[in-house]
DNA sequence: TACATCACG
DNA sequence: GACGTACGTGATGTAC
């Protein structure tokens, strides 16, 4: 594919998306020790619900802390196993599940279901057996697993890519505890158990046999067959015997003891990735149980949970109600207000290494990169900060140079600070920032992943991640912004060092190389800190503000995807950019000249102050506005409105704005901006700016590339395919207006979408009550209008101004809309009282949108707020649409065996780079995820096209 | 640095 | 009776 044509350094790296990692709830566990360990409750009608209790407070409590991108709960199908016809007593004592118990097992596949979680079981076999078919299949397809049991059973399975966590314990068990357990590696698990038995599910094993003795014989003899092949040479009497008496006995208990990763499954492993939790189901269910208490600690009992005041802290849920007051997990003083400060500047692997093991211990660590530029993908490694407890980072200073100004010209050149090579500290950090069972958590991930991840940087592929960035942009977008400091000051109640004080700022500023040793650590190492201490703060949060799923299934995924689109960039045909910036030049210096000749005077075109001054004071042209600032208003409104009433000045003046605006935005800073190591522009997505949840674009932004004009479309088409491939880009066709007809339940709305009609047309004829086929363009043109300024909350007052009618007329227009469309004006009123009553309003999938200003005095601010407020949920909806596309395309074109890359998104288009031979399958898939990914009341559409530039792909 | 303007969805 | 009037972004040039 195109990469070859490109500079290796950057785009060698095959893509790699969000790290998948499944988990395996072993449900029995969970249920029997709910049940034995609380005593017993009924529901009012007299259903026993202790267990059902325990396992949703369990399941909730652990979701608050975990989440993988598959998740199941697995259950026992049944008493007879497979094992019992391999021998009888296999579990024969056992005794039967009693009787208060079994009605609770249907409630607790209800109350798995409620969460989101994929229920697994399978008639003959153990949950088990299933944990082992899914945890191996989904290991050798290169994911992480971790296995939620106490089971030591499933100990056997642990292996590069598979863990257990002890759900009591919150421990993880690798091989290390393995080996503890059982004196062998994980592999020989079985073979020991076969020999030393497990009375608890009747194995027999080899009698006078135990753990210690069967460990010591497999290291010896490597596995059970090998042992008692070589059983004669024994030479301890007794054991000799036995193993020969019982060789049969022992190798139907390793029958027993094996999981077989070639079991069976019920369910796709598809099927178990991680869905949003159904709103309301989960609420609807702990009602019907009366679990009063779990509702209100799932924050599920009422309105919103108002925001903490900015220096009070949220807590951590208790871990059980029934625990005695005083023995939460609540965050202790403590270590809650340990110090931020003093850090240590770490130089040494010695100074390393207490750090590296308490990241390991703790099992989550803070972590962040100093670097001495803001791009990603040029900036240099400077340093890296580690965080492991409140108040315990480092940093890890790499490439600081020589302090200047201290420099003598008669001495040597000053001698840069002592410091670790970054090889030794590539070295030492790379596997426990590879590490799956230790969390790093970034402030922002995306960036430090791009600098780490270059192979210059040690080609570092953090995982697993969390982003307090994305964690508090999931809760709370459009309260207030998102950056580390604001947090901090925030939720912390402390104020970060700003990076201005420890560079300075302006032309005084200095690169981080050159700040002092123990000013960056102050600064660096205190915002791995801060972040730790977010996540605690904010992680917590999630579940109870119902953003969990949202966090985890989307804004976390899209890291990982939108770092690849920003690595790949696209490529720019800089020559023809020159070309059109050759051609505007001309014609605005023709245009300049009519203008200034119009005018009588020469004046600078591009100043709009200037401009007004010789319409509205020398030319006494009427209809003159001024701005808050006292200026003549002079945009492109006023200024077609002039030109319409036939002066020339204005359209002269309209023509230079527009090759200007092109020339200067689209044509040098765009060119100025082409990587010349790849010829691609490279923007940078913001993910966490916006207040309805869309993506913003930058340096440059590649959302307003031209193309409504044809002098746009020229910039457009300059953005090309490499050779052997071509640009393909696939539009939602009408995303927003499917939205409305969605929420509002729109009868005619909903058929034209379903009929595949032109959506306008059937406004105009619904509105102007004309027969279809007597919807004109000028009739289209007009309902297009008042579709859009539907969705953003548009007065008759304005769509007069609009469409250029007088306001009675609009006013009649919107009147009809509302008439012929009931629900909408609905919806418009329960959006703004939504907003008025709760802050926020919610995307059809459940996003929060915090509308700021709506209890405002004023009543223009007010009113702001208020179409802010109607606006919101389409275009967040749209917004939540496309990134559930987004994070589901890089496994469905490499499923496909496709070789596509994604390399934009402009709110509803998303733009790839695709191989001529696979033009047409590429587009398949890209449809399927695109048109598949919500089920509304209407379909969606993506209309798909290419071209080998992108103004024809359109 | 604030404002006006205009590129996009 | 006055007020303001279609949502969301980012980049540029002018003027202060």
């Amino acid at each position: 594919m195109s990469g070859s044509a490109v500079s290796p350094d950057i785009l060698a790296e095959p893509a790699k998306e969000a790290e998948p990692h499944l988990i395996l709830v072993d449900g029995s566990g969970y249920i029997f020790r709910a049940f034995h360990a609380l005593p017993p409750m009924t529901r009012p009608d007299g259903v026993p619900v202790n267990a059902v209790f325990g396992f949703t407070n369990m399941l909730g409590q652990f979701l608050t802390k975990h989440a993988g991108t598959h998740m199941a709960v697995v259950f026992d199908a049944s008493r007879s196993t497979f094992r019992n016809q391999i021998y009888d007593q296999y579990k024969a004592h056992r005794p039967e599940a009693p009787p208060e118990l079994v009605p609770q097992f249907a409630l607790i596949r209800e109350a798995t279901a409620a969460f989101g979680v994929a229920s697994v079981e399978l008639d003959q076999y153990e949950a088990d057996d299933l944990i082992a078919a899914y945890a191996c299949a989904f290991a050798a397809n290169g994911g992480q697993v971790t296995i939620v049991s106490s089971d030591k059973d499933l100990m056997q399975l642990v292996r590069p890519g598979i863990q257990l966590l002890d759900p009591i314990k919150q421990k993880p068990i690798r091989e290390a505890e393995v080996f503890e357990k059982f004196g062998v590696t994980p592999d020989k698990v079985i073979d020991v158990q076969a020999l030393a038995g497990d009375s608890t599910d009747n194995v027999p094993g080899v009698p006078g046999i135990g753990i210690k003795t069967a460990a010591q014989l497999i290291n010896e003899y490597g596995d059970l067959e090998g042992l008692l092949t070589a059983a004669e040479q024994i030479k301890q009497p007794k054991r000799r015997e036995a193993l020969i008496a019982n060789a049969e006995l022992a190798r139907i208990s390793k029958k027993l003891v094996t999981l077989d990763c070639d079991t069976p499954v019920p369910q796709p492993i598809d099927a178990l990735l991680a869905r949003p939790p159904e709103p309301g189901r989960l609420a609807g269910f702990l009602r019907e149980q009366g679990f009063r208490s779990l509702l209100h600690r799932m924050g599920l009992d009422g309105d919103a949970t108002p925001d903490t005041a900015p220096t009070s802290r949220p807590r951590f849920v208790p871990q059980l109600p029934e625990s005695a007051p005083g023995t939460t997990t609540e965050i202790t003083p403590a270590a809650d207000e340990a110090a931020f400060g003093p850090y240590e500047t770490v130089v040494s692997a010695e100074a390393l290494a207490p750090f590296i093991a308490a990241a390991r211990e703790a099992g989550a660590m803070g972590l962040d990169t100093e670097t001495d530029a803001l791009d990603a993908l040029r900036a240099n490694l400077v340093g890296i900060s580690l965080a492991v407890g409140p108040g315990r980072a480092c940093y890890i200073p790499l490439r600081h140079g020589p302090l200047p100004g201290n420099g003598d010209m008669l001495q040597e050149a000053p001698a840069a600070p002592p410091q670790m090579s970054q090889d030794e500290a590539v070295a030492l950090l790379k596997p426990l920032l590879e590490d799956p069972s230790v969390m790093k958590v970034l402030h922002n991930a995306k960036y430090d992943l791009e600098v780490l991840g270059r192979p210059e940087h040690g080609g570092i592929l953090v995982s697993p991640v969390d982003d307090t960035m994305l964690i508090s942009y999931s809760m709370d977008a459009g309260r207030h912004g998102h950056g580390m400091d604001e947090l901090s000051l925030r939720h912390l109640g402390h104020k970060p060092i700003s990076f201005d004080e420890v560079t300075g700022t302006g032309r005084a500023r200095i690169p981080f190389t050159q700040v002092a040793l123990d000013k960056a650590t102050a600064y660096a190492a205190e915002d791995a800190d801060v972040t730790l201490r977010l996540w605690h703060a904010l992680k917590p949060r999630l579940r109870p503000n119902q953003a969990l799923a949202l966090y985890e299934q989307v804004e976390r995924r899209m890291v990982g995807v939108l770092r690849e689109m920003e690595l790949a960039g696209i490529k720019v045909d800089g020559a023809e950019l020159a070309r059109i910036g050759e051609d505007f030049s001309g014609r605005m210096v023709v245009l300049e000249k009519e203008a200034q000749d119009l005018a009588g005077r020469p004046f600078n075109v591009g100043s709009p102050k200037q401009l007004g001054e010789i319409l509205f004071d020398e030319m006494k042209l009427p209809g003159g506005k001024r701005g808050k600032a006292g200026a003549w208003g002079t945009d492109a409104a006023v200024l077609e409105d002039l030109a319409s009433r036939g002066h020339e000045l204005p359209r002269k003046v309209l023509d230079w704005r527009q090759l200007a605006k092109l020339k200067s935005t689209y044509v040098e800073a765009l060119s100025a901006q082409i990587d010349p190591r790849d010829r691609r522009v490279h923007t940078d997505f913001a993910m966490a700016i916006t207040s309805t949840g869309r993506l913003s674009s930058s340096e440059p932004n590649l959302q307003n590339i031209p193309i409504r004009s044809e002098e746009g479309a020229r910039i457009r088409r300059a953005f090309i395919a490499e050779p052997g491939h071509v640009l393909l880009a696939a539009d939602y066709s009408q995303i927003e207006l499917r939205l409305l007809a969605h929420l509002a339940d729109v009868p005619s709305l909903r058929e034209a979408f379903e009929k595949g009609e032109d959506i306008h047309s059937r406004t105009a004829s619904d509105i102007f009550g004309l027969a279809p086929d007597k919807v004109d363009k000028e009739a289209r043109r007009r309902a297009k209008t008042v579709n859009f300024g539907i969705i953003y909350g548009m007065s008759s007052f304005g769509l007069a101004s609009r469409l250029g009618i007088p306001a009675a007329e609009a006013r009649a227009i919107i009147d009809a809309y509302f008439s012929r469309y009931p629900g909408i004006l609905e919806e418009m009123e329960r959006l703004k009282s939504e907003a008025r009553e709760k802050g926020y309003v919610m995307t059809p999938f459940g996003r929060k949108l915090w509308i700021d200003g709506i209890q405002a005095k004023e009543q223009a601010r007010r009113g702001n707020a208020e179409r802010a407020a109607i606006n919101a949920p389409f275009q967040g909806g749209a917004a939540e649409i496309i990134k559930r596309a987004m994070v589901r395309m890089p496994l469905a074109l490499r499923e496909a065996g496709l070789s596509a890359r994604m390399l934009l998104q402009v709110h509803d288009e998303l733009l790839f780079e695709v191989p001529d031979s696979e033009i047409e399958a590429t587009s398949e898939v890209v449809r399927q995820v695109m048109e598949s990914v919500a089920e509304l009341r209407v379909p969606l559409k993506a209309e798909i096209g290419h071209g080998p530039n992108w103004g024809v792909a359109h």
